[in-house]
DNA sequence: AAATATTTTTAACATACAGTTAACATGTAA
DNA sequence: TTACATGTTAACTGTATGTTAAAAATATTT
C-alpha cells in the first residue's frame, strides 16, 4: 500500500508519516504543489492526501488536474478551518474524504484504513494467469487451487508482475513499486526474492513460471 | 461483535447499550448524526441502530450517506410512531428492520440476535468447525462435546475467527471488533489472549487449532 | 463494605522468521 | 576472454509474534 502526502509543513508531514508506517504503508512526500503533481503523474499511488493550503499552487488545482489525467486515486483533502470554502468545491470535484487541521493523528490513520478498507471491497481483486490466480484483497496466491506459501514481500513482487502481466517488468519498476521512493537500486534484495519466488512457483507448477528477460526484466508465463 | 447506536436520548442509549454488552457485544455510542456518520465511517460496525429523528440531522440522510460510501453494515431504524413515512423510505434504501419507539428492551435484543445470524447467512446460532462448536447466543464453545472453559474475552476472539472461518483476520481486525473504539492498537493484549485461547484449544483437542500466519494474522482450522 | 478470587491489561523479555546484505558463482553477449 | 547482468548462499539484522509475571480492573464471596 502506497501513499503521497502533499504537503507543505514538515512537521505535519512528519508526523504522520511516522503513524502511516507503523500500520506498514509506504509514504512518499512532496512539500510542494508541482513536486505533488509530478509525484502523482509518474507514480502510481493507493491514497493521495493533499494539503488545500500550498504556497505555490492551490489544492484545487492540483486535485482537477490529476482528475482530468485520469488519476483515480482516492484523495483526502487536509484543509486549515479558514479554507472551507475550497472544501466543498474539493468535495464536489471528487475528493473521498477531508480532515480540518489542526488534525489528531488516530484520526488520520483510522481515515486512511477506512479508505483502504473500502477500496478492497470494491475492487475486483482477482488476477488470473493460467493455472495462478493472485487474490490482491485477501493476498493469497493459489497453483492449481493450492496455496502458495508466500511472504509479504515475496507476495508483492508477484502480485504487481501478476498486474502488468504479460509485460517484461524492469528490476528498477519492481523496486518503486514494492518499496518508497528511496530504495538502494544496487541492492541485491529483488534478486534474493526473485530467487525464493521462482522456487515455489516452479515446485507448485513443475516449470518455469518467472522468466527473466536479460537486460529487460521479470515476467510471468501462463 | 461490535454496534453503533446513533440516537439523541441518552437515557435510551442506556438501556440498549446495558442490554446488549449483556449478551456479549460491544457497543459504541453516538448523540448526533455528524457524531454517528463519523465514526460508522471510520470504524467497522456489526450493526448500526439509527434513530430517524435526530435533531441536526434526518436518519434518512445518514442511511443514504452510509450506503453511498459502500459500508453495507446492516442497519436497523428506530422511529416514533409518527414518523412512519420516513421508516418506509429507510427500508426502501436499505435499511435491515425497524422497531418502534417506545421499545421493549427484550426485543431489540431479539432483533439484534435476528440480525446477526441473517448477516451471517446462518439460521441457528452454533457455528461448527471439525469437532469445534461456537454457540454464539448461550456463548459456550465445545470441543468433542466438551464445554471449553473461556473467559468472555476469549470467547469473543474465537467467535469472531469461527463467523470469518477459515479466513486469516489479521490483529487490528479483531481488535476493532472485539473492543471498542478506544483500544490501543500497540497494545499487547490480543497477543496474550491468543496464548491462553491457544493453549485452551490444544489442551482439548491434542492438536493445534489457532494458527498465525505472519504478517497476515490469525485463523482456524478444522 | 471488606476480602478474595478472577479476568484483563501492561510491560519486559524471548524467540523465530522474514528481510537485507554481501561475497561469491554462474551465465551470456560482445 | 572480459565485462556485466543475474543467480545463489549464508550470515546478520530487525520486526512480528510468543511468553511470562505482575499490576490493574472487575467480579464474587464473606
Amino acid at each position: 500500500m502506497r501513499l503521497l502526502i502533499i504537503e507543505d509543513s514538515e512537521e505535519i508531514i512528519n508526523c504522520i508519516k511516522i503513524e502511516l508506517e507503523k500500520i506498514g504503508i509506504c509514504v512518499d512526500t512532496a512539500t510542494s504543489g508541482f513536486e505533488g503533481e509530478e509525484k502523482a503523474y509518474v507514480n502510481e499511488y493507493d491514497i493521495i492526501i493533499l494539503d488545500i493550503g500550498l504556497p505555490d499552487k492551490n489544492g484545487i488545482e492540483i486535485l482537477k488536474y490529476l482528475r482530468k489525467e485520469s488519476i483515480d486515486t482516492p484523495v483526502m483533502i487536509l484543509t486549515g478551518c479558514d479554507e472551507r470554502k475550497m472544501l466543498i468545491q474539493g468535495l464536489e470535484i471528487g475528493a473521498d474524504d477531508y480532515l480540518i487541521k489542526p488534525i489528531r493523528m488516530e484520526e488520520i490513520v483510522a481515515r486512511v484504513r477506512a479508505i483502504i478498507r473500502r477500496y478492497n471491497k470494491k475492487s475486483n481483486p482477482d488476477i488470473k494467469i493460467g493455472n495462478l490466480v493472485v487474490n490482491t484483497s485477501t493476498r493469497i496466491a493459489l497453483y492449481n487451487n493450492k496455496k502458495l506459501e508466500l511472504t509479504i514481500k515475496e507476495f508483492d513482487i508477484l502480485e504487481y508482475l501478476a498486474m502488468k502481466f504479460p509485460a517484461v517488468i524492469s528490476s528498477e519498476e519492481i523496486l518503486e513499486h514494492v518499496y518508497n521512493e528511496y530504495f538502494n537500486p544496487f541492492s541485491s534484495v529483488l534478486r534474493v526474492h526473485i530467487t525464493k519466488l521462482r522456487k515455489k512457483l516452479e515446485k507448485a507448477s513443475g516449470r518455469e513460471i518467472l522468466i527473466t528477460t536479460r537486460g529487460k526484466g521479470y515476467s510471468l508465463t501462463n
